[in-house]
RNA sequence: GGCCGAGUGGUGAAAUUGGCAUACACGCAACACUUAAAAUGUUGUGGGCGCAAGCUCGUGCGGGUUCAAGUCCCGCCUCGGCCACCA
């Protein structure tokens, strides 16, 4: 036998592998009968087990370390799931619309049809390259008519039911990319793809009506085994708040106005109102008056410093009196003086804001005017209650205070009375109980070229009607140009103009918008359980035999998009009778992030990148496989050191070593001379520990912990080799087969070459079951208790297992460093847990 | 500003969830093999004191609970992530 070579063997046994479809088809058993449930399955439902990683985008770059470390991790799952008996479907697929194609196509004018399938084949080899055990029979595209028709019928499911509609909106726009950008797509007022500074514009747009399920996917998240954090997230993102919505007069005007307060114990104090610059009432305010001038002047540099992302609220708080008032019947004949505020936000309630003292904002905001403000809320310390009633800081409203008015609630407590004010101001013909959201609907339009085509056309009034079911796919035409003009670039493709005159008649026209990516990618995991269906988008049995995912492993960029987009789409289709499942995904957890190895986030331009094809070339895709998970715990981020990744090259190459001498050995009884006593006893202790690191290993992978399941195969070789050392002990063939299939899910080559060619089996590593543990072989007879004296450690005793805690003292008591700390020979009292520790107290 | 997470050797990190702190690995040092290097192997490796057995301090800082705290409680400090004008 050769030294270990794995560029050997590795390819070879990745193109076997596929050959032999042993990993394949595994969607074609999408069943009619359900599996019986398994008393192994510690997941999901019955015997199958869904795994998924994030829908990836094949990028002109190729694979990155940082994918590497959960598809590793997902194919160790998927290895060792199948070994225990689950059906395990692992599909994968690419989310391949999007700008970076067509912003590579704009530059060299090479079409992202193109571009895009060299990316998808670049990454098809370098994933088969390090072993993943994906079902390529299930592979999907999104840019594939096969797929895109059906995201297509979708959005026609959606127009149905009226969740999928249009209007004209302030959008933000990308000046750079020549679109526009969904909120979530805006950073800190930049384009989250190119950076440049975001502006506003007024548009006819798609827009998904996520917020119909707004409650829903609040209450959905109890259920789901999510990252706290996450869960909290998307808690936040939704931002449900729930308070009074108030409707008054504006003092000699035909004009009402509506306000939304989640603070409602505020209501006598409030002293003035706030309106966004936005609002289109703030015009109506002002027309005709001497203030119209200054106002819409203000208003104007207002918007274009927020369009450009420089505003910021505490540098930037100003406001313009509007001349107006609002009338004020709750507290007499107060009236309310209107100002324009530039902190005011038009998106969130009514985008008017009656304000009061017990507010940071609008407490400085009126210090700042000097308007009249009228604390009702203070603090018990009398001292205290005069600075706040003199205004000489803001009582906030977070705080537990006194109220001193409305006069009927006089002397309670800030958080007790919220609930009975709330019921008064409901009682009066002003207020009634209302909930506010901060999530808006999903705008889907873009005017882009590398994405789905939106199916609508219109007539030549400009009616918009469905494209019929049989002209889906609706093609994405070729016959464009991709220099960017502001304009979709399909309004310039001759056919696909020609096309819908000829469908549907002179003058129709069709919609040039494609669709937002994430629309692809928030339903691609049920296209999965039926990816060739050309009747369905998927069969109902079918996702019923998968859903829900299982297991869904995504980068922490994801938490709030495509998981909220994913959830929606899950709920309406399973409205709409198609899914059984109110929640894609069971069970969730994110990767952290592979840094370079300064502790910085890896770029080109920082020159700490690593390759993973570099790393192959080197020590091979075991060791690679094998790096990546000892790093550290999955969800966390970690820094490559480079001279680390030998010391995994090294552990395989011993690992190698010993099945050098395995091969022809035969399985021996030891004879029980007394000279081989050595050896059975050592046999035993190893035999031990393999099953116990069996174990561990397979608890570990269950939990994720890859890094602890390495270290314990690496423990188990070191008492390996020290047996063999020590008492020339070595072990039966059927357990070095053992040791060879708990390694197998991480270095899957180098385990099929051992087992193949040293073992000589027939069937591949990864069909073999994983070794059952034998639990009567986890016990150990004697061990090993530390003993306390006051809390510190002074000695050890060897004792049984069972023993009783009066014979470990008996024991600890004879031992002479731990008697030297009992000077008068007796102890007041003694603490033993039982096969961990004892403590005697002196 | 809000929310979440994290601080353990020279480095990446373990710690059966309150029970021997530093498993496993990297690095480093010495030795063996070698003409030499690489590779490999052996031994050592938290700080201080000591020839040694051993003692003592030690998980960001300060307190507390407990027979026992990296782990629980209270108060700080530092770093990272996300969201940030949401009334």
């Amino acid at each position: 036998m050769s030294k270990y070579f794995p560029s050997d063997f590795e390819e070879k046994w990745a193109a076997q592998w596929v050959e032999d479809g042993l990993f394949q088809q595994t969607f074609e058993q999408t069943g009619i009968t359900p599996d019986p449930p398994s008393h192994k399955a510690t997941e999901g439902r019955g015997n199958k087990m869904y795994l998924l990683y994030a829908f990836a985008y094949p990028s002109g770059s190729g694979l990155h370390v940082g994918h590497v470390e959960p598809l590793t991790a997902l194919d160790i799952m998927a290895r060792y799931y199948r070994s225990i008996g689950k059906k395990v479907f692992f599909p994968v697929g690419w989310d391949a619309f999007g700008l970076p194609a067509e912003n590579y196509a704009i530059q060299t004018g090479i079409p992202p049809v193109k571009t895009t399938k060299d990316a998808i084949n670049t990454f098809s080899r370098q994933i088969k390259r390090i072993g993943v055990s994906y079902d390529w029979g299930a592979e999907i595209a999104t840019c594939h008519p096969g797929y895109y028709k059906w995201t297509q019928w979708l959005f026609l499911q959606l127009y149905k039911k009226k969740l999928a509609y249009k209007k004209d909106a302030p959008v933000n726009w990308c000046p750079s990319c020549q679109t526009v950008l969904a909120n979530e797509q805006v950073v800190e007022g930049t384009c989250e793809r190119c950076g440049t500074d975001v502006v506003q514009k007024k548009m006819e747009q798609w827009f998904f009506k996520i917020t119909q399920y707004m409650d829903e996917l609040i209450s959905g998240l109890g259920s789901l085994d999510w990252p706290k954090a996450t869960k909290l997230q998307q808690l936040n993102w939704i931002g449900k708040s729930e308070g009074v919505t108030t409707t008054f007069k504006v003092q000699d005007m035909d004009i009402e106005m509506s306000v939304f307060d989640s603070v409602p114990q505020t209501y006598m104090a409030q002293t003035f109102t706030i309106i966004a610059p936005e609002h289109p009432l703030v015009y109506e305010l002002v027309k005709g008056t001497d203030r119209e001038e200054e106002v819409m002047a203000f208003v104007e540099r207002v918007k274009k410093k927020k369009a450009s992302g420089s505003f910021d609220f505490e540098k930037d708080l100003e406001g313009i009196f509007t001349g107006k008032y609002l009338e004020y019947p709750l507290a007499g004949d107060r009236k309310l003086p209107i100002w324009v505020a530039s902190f005011a936000v038009y998106e969130y309630g009514t985008g008017i804001v009656n304000c009061s003292a017990h507010d940071d904002r609008d407490f400085i905001f009126a210090k700042k005017y000097g308007i009249p403000l009228h604390p009702v809320m203070h603090p018990e310390d009398p001292d205290e209650a005069t600075k706040v009633m003199s205004l000489e800081y803001c009582y906030h409203h977070e705080h537990e205070g006194i109220i001193e008015e409305p006069l009927p609630f006089k002397g309670r407590r800030w958080g007790e009375v919220r609930s009975d004010i709330i019921d008064y101001l409901e009682s009066t013909p002003y207020g009634r109980r209302d909930t506010n959201y901060k999530l808006r609907d999903w705008l889907i339009s873009r005017q882009r070229y590398w994405g789905a085509p939106i199916p609508i056309v219109y007539d030549p009034e400009g009616n918009a009607h469905m494209v019929k079911e049989e002209h889906l796919p609706w093609m994405l035409p070729t016959d464009v140009d991709f220099k960017p003009t502001g304009e979709s670039p399909l309004r310039l493709s001759k056919e696909f103009n020609e096309r819908v005159e000829k469908l549907y008649g002179k003058g129709w026209t069709p919609e040039y918008d494609t669709m937002d990516t994430f629309v692809d990618s928030s339903w691609y995991y049920l296209r999965f359980t039926d990816p060739r269906n050309e009747q369905e988008f998927a069969r109902t049995e079918a996702m019923k035999k998968w859903m829900p995912v299982d297991f869904y492993m995504i980068g922490p960029e994801h938490i709030v998009l495509h998981l909220l987009y994913s959830r929606f789409f899950t709920k309406f289709l399973r409205d709409e009778g198609y899914l059984s499942v109110d929640e894609p995904f069971a069970k969730m957890r994110h990767q952290g992030m592979i840094l370079g190895p300064d502790h910085r986030k890896m770029s080109k331009s920082k020159g700490n990148v690593i390759n993973p094809d570099d790393v192959i070339n080197e020590y091979g895709a075991d060791t690679l496989r094998m790096y990546e998970m000892f790093l550290g715990p999955i969800d966390q981020d970690k820094p490559w050191n480079v001279e680390s990744v030998q010391g995994q090259y090294r552990f395989l190459k011993r690992v190698w070593k010993m099945f050098e001498g395995i091969k022809g050995s035969k399985d021996q009884k030891i004879k029980r001379s007394k000279d081989q006593e050595d050896k059975v006893k050592g046999k035993t202790q190893l035999v031990s520990l393999l099953h116990r690191t069996i174990k561990k290993v397979g608890d570990d992978i269950e939990q994720l912990k890859f890094n602890t399941a390495i270290a314990t195969i690496m423990e188990f070789l070191n008492m390996w080799e020290r047996q063999i050392s020590n008492s020339k002990t070595q072990m039966s063939i059927s357990d070095a087969r053992k040791f060879l299939k708990i390694l197998s899910p991480f270095a899957p080559f180098m385990t099929e070459e051992l087992w193949r060619n040293q073992l000589g089996e027939k069937e591949s590593i990864h069909m073999a079951p994983w070794p059952q543990v034998d639990e009567s072989l986890l016990q150990k007879s004697t061990i090993i208790v530390p003993v306390q004296v006051n809390g510190k450690v002074r000695g050890r005793v060897d004792i049984g297992v069972n023993d009783e805690e009066d014979i470990v003292v008996e024991q600890a008591l004879k031992d002479e460093t731990i008697i030297k700390f009992i000077p008068e020979k007796t102890y007041k009292k003694v603490i033993y847990i039982k096969g961990k520790i004892l403590n005697i107290i002196v």
